[in-house]
DNA sequence: GTCTCCGTAATGCTGCTGCAATTTTTGCGG
DNA sequence: CCGCAAAAATTGCAGCAGCATTACGGAGAC
């Protein structure tokens, strides 16, 4: 669990690093919005908690640039400023929940389990190819919903083969997504691979199989 | 927009029937717990509010109760019993927000569109695996139903393991679930866990393995 | 103090992976 | 239909990257 703190009273922000971390709760925190805006770009936080004054400006302000950037992490805003109207400022402006201060860790601890609760829906992508799904995000394979693990390397040719199922995948396309630059080839490492993972996959029954097409490719489909 | 709200003062209900519907929210109002199981089990509702004191028992009885059917919709509590203790209570119990009367209606709504802005489904709360249930939010594990203890930073990479069982975790995805920026690790502070891990499930009889996918990263399932 | 957690590093080992040699397949021209 | 050359498939092998395990010591909790 990765939050980011956004929080300019340093004894706060410190007093909640530990309690959070004994929750096994990891903090990345910080004093500006600016920095946040950087932190945010760089890493996907499971929530944001935000506090409204800041030294750089009105901490709700962040809420808007963040969805912009199409980051769904549950807000919540901690906040001297509680009045009801401006937790209805900070609700509507997309806030998750808000909390004055001062609170208690444990009703922010519940506050956070609750928002929590309701993931974040992420774009799935799961490729089904004959008795086989392949989730080139999660890098996993499964074959009649039991996992199949497979070298990093072939891994990677099946992964770049099943985006593309039935369609011809250059020989060149496969070597890019299996090298980078660094790691020229020499021979054919990745007829070797094909090869060896054919085999496993005719073991584990994938009902699959990868065609050649001389001197272009390769082609996955179900047999 | 269809809401259920369960209530027994019979004014307050009333003006929230008239406040809400100028909405444009549909209301079915109930005042009594049992009414409320039926009235669930015939429709759908967008949103359910509940009070506490309940004629027929404590309303946070209803939450459980909702779940187990498989509802999913945002509860909000609205009840006189606002003590920080109290809203814990009623958030870890299921409810998605929590607030005190009297409370503006402008909060209310606000807290509605906030509730209903977040994604239809519900994370499971506890996951199963093997003989043991993994609550990622509580940081608790179970086998058999008795409580296992674990070292903080295990805890942290088997319930990271836990959320996507089945599927590969990253080796990048487990150090970000442990560590935060400043504290990075140089050696194989990872493996570590991770072994010491696996012989404390397999001590205790958990009914699942860690395998590892080389090159990529781990994954748990049932053994 | 005593205990557990946790990072570090040393050790041993597994099996991935690149290579090359050999065999098989494919497409083409005679 | 056959023979040939180029492309692809297969497989053994050796090197080594990555992983598992464990011991040790510091740090912090109680």
């Amino acid at each position: 669990m990765r939050i980011l703190l956004i929080e300019d009273e340093k004894e706060l922000a410190a007093a909640l690093a530990v309690a959070l971390s004994k929750h096994g709760i990891v903090i990345d925190h910080t004093t500006h919005l600016a920095d946040a805006a950087e932190l945010v770009r760089q890493s996907d936080y499971d929530a944001i908690l935000l506090d409204r004054r800041l030294p750089d400006g009105e901490g709700l302000s962040f809420i808007p640039l963040l969805r912009r950037v199409g980051r769904d992490a549950p807000i919540i805003v901690l906040t001297a400023r509680n009045e009801p109207m401006e937790r209805v400022e900070g609700l509507d402006i997309g806030a998750d929940d808000y909390l004055g201060k001062p609170f208690l860790v444990q009703e922010l601890m519940a506050r956070l389990r609750a928002v929590l609760r309701r993931p974040a829906a992420l774009a799935e992508l799961q490729i089904n190819v004959g008795r086989m799904v392949v989730d080139p995000l999660h890098l996993s394979v499964k074959v009649d919903d039991v996992p199949l693990d497979l070298p990093r390397r072939e891994l990677l040719v099946l992964s770049a083969l099943a985006k593309r199922r039935d369609k011809t995948v250059l020989r060149s396309t496969l070597e890019a997504a299996v090298y980078n630059y660094e790691e020229e080839i020499q021979s054919n490492a990745l007829d070797a691979h094909i090869s060896r993972l054919r085999k496993r996959l005719s073991d584990a029954g994938a009902g699959v199989s990868i065609h050649n097409i001389r001197g272009v490719g390769y082609l996955l489909k179900e047999e």
